[in-house]
Formats: structure tokens, sequence, C-alpha cells
DNA sequence: CGTCACTTTCAGTATTGACTGAAATGTGCG
DNA sequence: CGCACATTTCAGTCAATACTGAAAGTGACG
């Protein structure tokens, strides 16, 4: 995977969000991240990554769904911008405690459907939810753990507090 | 996502492991954590997910490569008998680790292509990869802490200590 | 209200990837 | 060795999904 220019990065970083977006949706999330200046229009998007109008629309309604980038406009100019949205890291990670829980919770209704089943088939299930629980239960303290250490590593944000 | 019957019982838990396996891995995995005995042969397997001979072979490939699955003969019988491995909880989370340091490799080399850039995206791209470099570092107390609530949970397996 | 500049929608096409099944290959036993 | 049974391989089919581009939609402005 060798990254030799700002194409391959995309390519590479799109790849790395692993989540089950379209490759497109990816690609777009990370020039967003790299683009300077840090908002885009469609147009250039589009012209940047090669994609058509049609696809940079709804990459666009996909990744702001998933919070990860957001729209603005500007006062005499009728394109909007994209760009990505202020807490990148706070919205790549947030969505892992939902599917944690529904993994949790769907073992949880396997253990209650295989309630009189030898024990050896109960046993197996249950150590994988215990693992989902462990998570489930141990993710809000590691998001915590995570802000501070990014509020001590750039102490200069502390600054930016107009919004 | 109604869990009604085994067979929705393993669709579902198939869809929570959620790393880019093919479906059918995913089903067979899950069938062979709650099947009983836990050795089953690749005609059970077949005949239960209703898939074919050469998709079970394929699958067990797949998942055996990937650590999840063992594969073992017995005297006097030409089959071979499948079974999760195991410690089913360590091998599905340990994979996590590769992707988390490949992901942070990448943007350490993005990082390094974009030296000479304006700061506003040096920076996007650098509080990225510090959150991929903290969860790396955290990723062995996490998976001891695990080890140790695992431990706690279920004291009388520390009996079987034959292996 | 018509036009311009843009955005969204969606039917159709292309691409990807999973799965099948038949043929090839392997394995142990008499 | 040769037979019986099991497994693997892989070319071909099928299904799912991504992407395109043309047409419809939107809204600001003269």
């Amino acid at each position: 995977m060798e990254i030799r220019d700002e194409g391959s990065l995309i390519e590479a970083m799109a790849r790395s969000i692993g989540t089950g977006l379209p490759p497109m949706a990816g690609r777009m999330w990370a020039y967003l991240i790299i683009c300077e200046p840090p908002e885009q229009t469609a147009a250039e998007i589009a012209d940047r990554l090669q994609a058509s109008r049609g696809s940079v629309s709804s990459m666009a309604r996909l990744l702001e769904h998933a919070g990860l980038i957001r729209r603005g406009t500007r006062p005499g100019d009728r394109r909007e911008r994209f760009s990505v949205s202020a807490d990148v890291v706070e919205n790549v990670m947030a969505p892992r405690i939902h599917q944690l829980r529904a993994a949790r919770q769907t073992l949880d209704a396997g253990l209650e459907l295989l309630a009189d089943r030898p024990p050896g088939s109960r046993e197996r299930l249950q150590s994988l939810r215990d693992m989902y629980a462990f998570f489930e239960t141990e993710w809000p303290s590691t998001m915590e753990r995570l802000r501070n250490s990014r509020a001590r590593e750039s102490p200069k944000e502390r600054k930016d507090v107009t919004r």
C-alpha cells in the first residue's frame, strides 16, 4: 500500500474508514480532510475525484447523515460548500457504541432462545456476549480518555471558544 | 431485527461480526458457535446453511486463516470436523490492532507527504492520526482488562489447565 | 415570469463479489 | 493398485451495489 501522491493517499484513507460506505463516499471524506481550503464545492470535488455530479450529491447525503461532513452556503454564492465536520474524531468513533450495543442485544436474544440447549453451545455464546458487554461498558470512559489526550496534545485549541 | 429461531439468530450473528467477510463465512462462524456437538462436518454445515460444498470449503479456508475456526479429523473417519477455536473472544478481537496500526501508518505517510501544505489540512489529518495512535496504544491494556473480567466471571474455567 | 446556475433524483449500466456445481484432486483402506 | 468417499478448485452464473448522466427540480435575480 504505497502512498506516492495525493491520489493514493485518498484511496488508502478511504479504505481505512472501513465502514460499509461506498468507495466514493470514503474518497470524498478523505479529500475533504486534506484539501485546501477546507470548504469545497460539489464541482471541485467531482472534478478532483473524477466522479459524476450525481455521485457527489448522493455521497454527500450519506456522509452528512452519518455526521461526517457539513454543508454550508455563502451570501451571494448559490453553490454549496462541503467540509468535514469540526469534530472529525468524535464523529468517526461515536457510531461504534451502537454496533456494540446491537451485537450484545442480538446475543442476549440468542441466549434466551437457546435457554434449553446443552451448556456447551450456551457457554460459547455467553462468552461472546460478555465480550461485547465489556466493550459496551468500557466505551464511554475510553472516549473520555481520548478527549483528554486530545486536549493535552493541542492546548492551543482551548482558545477557540468563539462558538 | 427479530430473533425468532435459530435461522434468524445465525443471520443476525453473522452480520454482527461486521468484518469484510462474505455473508456465508459469517453464517458458518455463527453456526459453529451455537451448534451441538461443537464439531461439525462440512456436509452437516452445508446442509444446515443450505450452502454448496464448495462454498463451505472456501469459507472454511477464510475463517481458518483468520483464526476464527479450527479443523480436525478423527481416527477411522475421513471427514474433517470444523469448530470455533477455543479462544473465540481473543480471535475475534485480535485482528483489530492490525487495522488500527494500518490506519495510523497510512495517516503518518499522509502527514509526511503533505509536510509543506498549509497548516489547516495538516491539523485535520494529524488529529485523525492521533486518534488511531491513541487506540493503538490503549489496545493492549484494554485486552488485558477484558481477560481479567472474563477470569472473574467464570472462575470454574481455571480448572481447565490440562492443555 | 423567465432564465441562469446550481442541485437532486433516478432509471439504466457497469462493476464487483458471492455462490454454485461439476471436474480435478486428495486420502486411506482393503 | 484401485475403489469409495471427501475435499478443493475454478469457470460460469447470478445478485447486489456503485456509479453515471440526462432530466427534473430549486430558487435567486433581473
